[in-house]
DNA sequence: GCGGATTCGATAATTTTTTATCGATAAAAT
DNA sequence: ATTTTATCGATAAAAAATTATCGAATCCGC
């Protein structure tokens, strides 16, 4: 098959990184840097070089270079083919108020792989408008139109109290992964993945090490 | 002192798993339930009852009890406590463009301990507007007004290529922790703590959980 | 071409995080 | 009162992730 390696062997923590290098090498590719070391990146990025050779030797077709490094292209495209940047994913979007729009209209999601056909929202009002060049479809048709538009990817952006319902109907349409920006915790079946997008966590983390910061300083 | 135990030995992991809790823990209470057992948490929550009960017992003041489990009240006060929720920090938000007006109008950081004092914008159609009832100031006041108001925490909502001088100039007006939801690295001075909100991490992460179980199907 | 500097990949050691095991304890049931 | 049962905390084991070490490779300047 050719690509055995693809999918074994790369672990969470790994993929996790892996778009701040696809950000970092598309830099270096801007500014005509044809290779680049992963000393460099781990000086740069605040990682460990040996974690970066890593991370990236995980993912890359080629072998980075004595001397030299990697090929900065080259590992844009293993970046790009890894995560599946190069083709899109169909997704549907849940709740357009205020950062349901804000997602709606964050052009970035393209290239990242994903691609928002359809936008559903409760209140009449919002229903029949356009955000984000996407088209907002009446809540109650939710399950209907995910299933017929062969969506597997969910985005909830609704509040909180609306955030379970609206993933059982999701996944009666058909959804297979829900994106949550709902603050709770989503009750789903074994085989459907969830990733919450939890703010409150962010948040816990910065403050702790903003006050280890302040506690080491006095 | 007292409390030794507080910042000492709780891990990154733990830290970022106290907010799950506490909205659990919070169901919980408006349930009328007055102890609950780390063998349910963990079961509702897909986590590990050991891994409970460590993470539980780094925080809680009062230990739990055989055959009842953990008083909800008293674990809710102590993550209160630990979290900082129960004292507010100050914050700026920078730019108030489609995230930064959602993340204005979020009233829920509140409840979790951040109080945006002040937004700014380069925009001069937005200075002097007011969202979610905070009031935007323009960009070249930024690090001035930030000392004044003696503000520790920055939120950084503007577009990739602004964030680094945005986070020049937190740092600049005293800011020692950036919460940055750009898609960019910010380079930063040793001693002040960045949070990367950063979706493409995520994305990547749910979609490979994704294809893992799409794989695991056929 | 030759020698030095730099980086790689592989392997090993360390650290951190998660999970398993088990005796002790206290509520509930008999 | 005694037994049963669910749960805890402590300790140990396992797994995962990070970091260190080192010989080999190859580019670059001379």
């Amino acid at each position: 098959m050719g690509n055995e390696k693809e999918l074994l062997n790369v672990s969470k923590a790994t993929i996790g990184r892996l778009p701040a290098y696809h950000r970092y090498l598309q830099e270096k590719l801007a500014a005509g840097e044809k290779t680049v070391s992963s000393t460099a990146i781990a000086e740069d990025l605040h990682l460990n070089a040996v974690q970066v050779r890593k991370d990236l030797s995980a993912i890359a077709r080629e072998a980075g270079k004595p001397k030299l490094g990697f090929a900065v292209a080259d590992l844009i495209a293993d970046i790009d083919r890894f995560l599946g940047y190069d083709n899109l994913n169909d997704a549907v979007l849940v709740g357009v108020g205020g950062l349901g729009k804000a997602l709606a209209g964050y052009v970035g999601f393209k290239n990242y792989g994903l691609n928002i056909v359809a936008a559903f929202d409760a209140d009449p009002a919002r229903v029949g408008t356009t955000v984000g060049g996407i088209k907002v479809f009446p809540a109650d048709e939710l399950a209907r139109l995910v299933r017929r538009l062969n969506v597997l990817i969910g985005i909830v952006a609704v509040p909180r109290e609306a955030a379970q319902g609206v993933a059982d109907e999701l996944i009666k349409g058909g959804v297979r992964a829900i994106w949550n920006f709902a603050p709770v915790h989503l009750n789903v079946p074994e085989n459907i993945a969830v990733k919450n997008e939890d703010m409150a966590a962010s948040l816990a983390i910065l403050s702790k090490r903003l006050a280890e910061i302040l506690n080491s300083e006095k």
